[in-house]
DNA sequence: ACACAAAAAGTACGGTCGTACTATTATTAA
DNA sequence: TTAATAATAGTACGACCGTACTTTTTGTGT
């Protein structure tokens, strides 16, 4: 077998084509869910045909979260660094976060699926996701570091305590938008980030913040709220 | 069957094994992971006999739901229903929702667990879970209207854009806690909660609150992000 | 064009899954 | 205590699981 970069062997196509397959079905039922005869199936291949690729099914799950990642970097990070480093680049990278398991055709987002789904579980697949989450908060953490290194927020933010709040928005984002089916998951997240970012600003980036930080706020109709106790 | 409150009937004491079972079960390997067969041997039935007690799958999961709930509401909601309405109230909730299951000795929080799991597919469990959620955040909501009510939280502050991130630091603090093994996750997570809270204060009730709420910051040695590129 | 290698299919096997149906034991009410 | 009933065990079944092994088809370099 040939290794090129340009041309791909038969078997490489394939195997690019139930990974596609295996990151679409495990952004909906999840890596457990996945399963080596329904992707067969999925894909028009044999259950051995198919098994071939990977040995076993951890093999499987590992190279779909591979791919997960990939696709992840492609379709959010990278976009994210055409923004000068710090501030912008932050608010880049949280759009992009918060778009890209559409523009990549997914339900939710396989990493954060992944990380609930092994999160009390042993075995390299575990192992696997935590790496992955540790890189990913990693470079999260460095952006964040960026922006205190601009002067943009206060030398003593906490950049992991921000990262932390980061994955949290995120998280309640795709369990908005996929569990309520709330077509206001994207504001509410920009809201909550502009909430984290503000105050982390120092006087110098944002001098006109009032006392609390509640200045910002947007008009909003309050609707699932309406009956009053 | 007689369904007395008092005396318990040879069937529900055993069906209250089961669930507890069944609970524990699913804080770590999720709903799906379910199985009727594990779960007999765990509690020493025979397979068809703890099968009888719901006559499907669906139904044990839905039951195992319910019971998380009761659960829930019994260890993390009412304990906290002794603090008066308001902010005093939802910061007892918040304390005691991020602890209440070590409390009840589970690993991850079923809630969360089978939103997640549940958010993209369709079917019963998929409707009991939304119901569930929906309900508890309503609940929420209302904590935090009672804040804005109390003239605590400012008039115009979005109950529901709070419940949202309040969710978000739940979720945030379970991955800390259980994917990377974070020691300090309760304390990232009161840290959240304190800034969220702040950016709702009322001038009255918080008078001397800096322009940037970055006054209350501890100090914290950076672990993770030690190695430079 | 041909030989060789890669890729895929075929087949088989032991396990476990959820779920019927029947039989036995334990509990309860009279 | 006995009859009725609830609770549990026993057994069986078809479906699908992951995986191993062999055979056939397909692609590829020369």
């Amino acid at each position: 077998m040939k290794t090129s970069a340009l041309k791909l062997s038969k078997g490489e196509v394939t195997r690019a084509v139930i990974l596609k397959a295996a990151l679409q079905h495990a952004s909906v039922a999840g890596f457990e869910g996945l399963t080596i005869g329904t992707l067969a199936a999925e894909t028009g291949l044999s259950k051995s045909g198919l098994f071939a690729h990977f040995g076993s099914k951890e093999e499987l799950q590992i190279a779909t979260l591979d791919e997960a990642v990939r696709r992840f970097n492609e379709a959010a990070l990278m976009p994210a660094l055409a923004a000068p480093r710090g501030l912008k680049r932050l608010t880049a990278l949280t759009e992009s976060w918060l778009t890209w398991t559409q523009r990549c055709e997914l339900k939710g987002c396989p990493m954060m699926t992944a990380a609930q789904e092994f999160d009390d579980k042993v075995g390299p697949v575990r192992d696997a996701v935590v790496e992955h989450m540790q890189r990913m908060n990693d470079g999260l953490v460095k952006s964040i570091q960026a922006a205190i290194t601009n002067g943009e927020f206060a030398a003593d933010t906490d950049a992991e305590q921000i990262a932390f709040e980061m994955f949290g928005i995120i998280s309640s984002t795709y369990r908005s938008r996929n569990l309520f089916q709330d077509k206001n998951a994207n504001m509410r997240a920009k809201r909550a980030f502009e909430r984290l970012m503000a105050s982390c600003l120092t006087r110098e980036t944002n001098p006109i913040t009032p006392p609390t930080v509640s200045s910002e706020r947007v008009r909003t109709k309050s609707k699932r709220t309406a009956s009053k106790p």
